[in-house]
DNA sequence: GGAATTACGTCAGTACTGTTGACGTAATTT
DNA sequence: AAATTACGTCAACAGTACTGACGTAATTCC
């Protein structure tokens, strides 16, 4: 009984290869990798009561303050369902308000308060400070190409949802006069 | 009442930054790559009423044919009781079998059989697809400048679980003689 | 050889995050 | 005025993770 089921296939003692021209180190580089990267925060998240929806939620409104729930939707890729249990705690815990629309009053924007702004950078210390590690002896052509892989990794439809953030790198700060 | 909950703290408008020698732009460029590498298997994994869970285990179990459940469990960071329900599926669905160590009896010793690899291949082909393209115009420097910053995103003490895997790019195969 | 430990399976209970579908309301658009 | 949109919410459910506990067979320790 414990050897193996009645009419089983035969066992496979080969490791899979890189035949077919299957990728695999990278595959399981890019698991391990998004494993430990997302493994800092949630061990503050735990505090908080918090776990990785919220994260996220907190995450992309203090980076696109005012974005609406749709929007946030649509960035997230889940249903209103699994953002509104998540959303709602938030605003409880006065992590997030919604103010609303200006110009559409049906519309709620999102705003990080200065306690979720705290948080949010909170989270996301540890996850810079692993990136800045990994990247230690890195020239910035090398940072460039990574940046670049990355981004070739998202789906091209969703590639906007990047560059919605303002540019802030450069110079070019907000007032458009 | 739609407005804002009354002593709720007063809404941050300008977006987080990168302040603080945060790395935003990567942090984000990763959360989106993950999402999307993973989208793909998720797809052909509904088909067969499995989850991520299970594509983990049949991923490694088709890369290191013969580890034990704890090897297993150790590898991807979850109890045993996540992996129960999971791995019983695979094997009553002759995904995997399990064969009684050899060494020490207690042990089984988890192999794909030919259904489990034929869908392991399956499930890593979009993936890597996804792969090459975003590598398309790279060279040999710059895919080893991308294996070796998401290598050193792992946790150092984890790091030794990455080079289990046989080395086989090179001609050395099995056989010690 | 007997006791402790180990490897594994399993049971119970729980939490978080995700899903679909449906319904209601207020605001906007047609 | 009617249709549509943005949002909130309710119900029901699924997948994956957790903790803690218990049992069994095999191995190791003394």
């Amino acid at each position: 009984m414990t050897e193996r089921s009645p009419a089983a296939g035969k066992p496979i003692r080969t490791a899979i290869t890189d035949e077919d021209g299957i990728d695999f180190a990278i595959i399981e580089l890019f698991f391990f990798a998004y494993r430990d990267f997302t493994s800092d925060p949630d061990q503050i998240l735990a505090d908080y009561g918090f776990g990785r929806a919220h994260h996220r939620v907190l995450h992309f409104v203090n980076r696109r303050p005012g974005l609406t729930v749709a929007e946030l939707l649509d960035v997230l890729k889940i249903t209103k369902q699994s953002l509104a249990r998540v959303l709602k705690q938030l605003i409880d815990t006065d992590h997030i308000v919604q103010v609303q629309g200006l110009r559409d009053r049906r519309q709620r924007e999102l705003y990080p308060t200065a306690k979720g702004r705290a948080l949010a950078l909170a989270l996301a210390r540890p996850q810079s400070r692993r990136i800045r590690a990994a990247l230690e002896d890195s020239g910035t052509a090398e940072r460039a190409s990574i940046e670049r892989f990355l981004e070739a990794m998202v789906n091209p439809e969703l590639r906007a949802q990047i560059d919605i953030v303002p540019a802030q790198t450069s110079g070019k700060k907000n007032g458009d006069h």
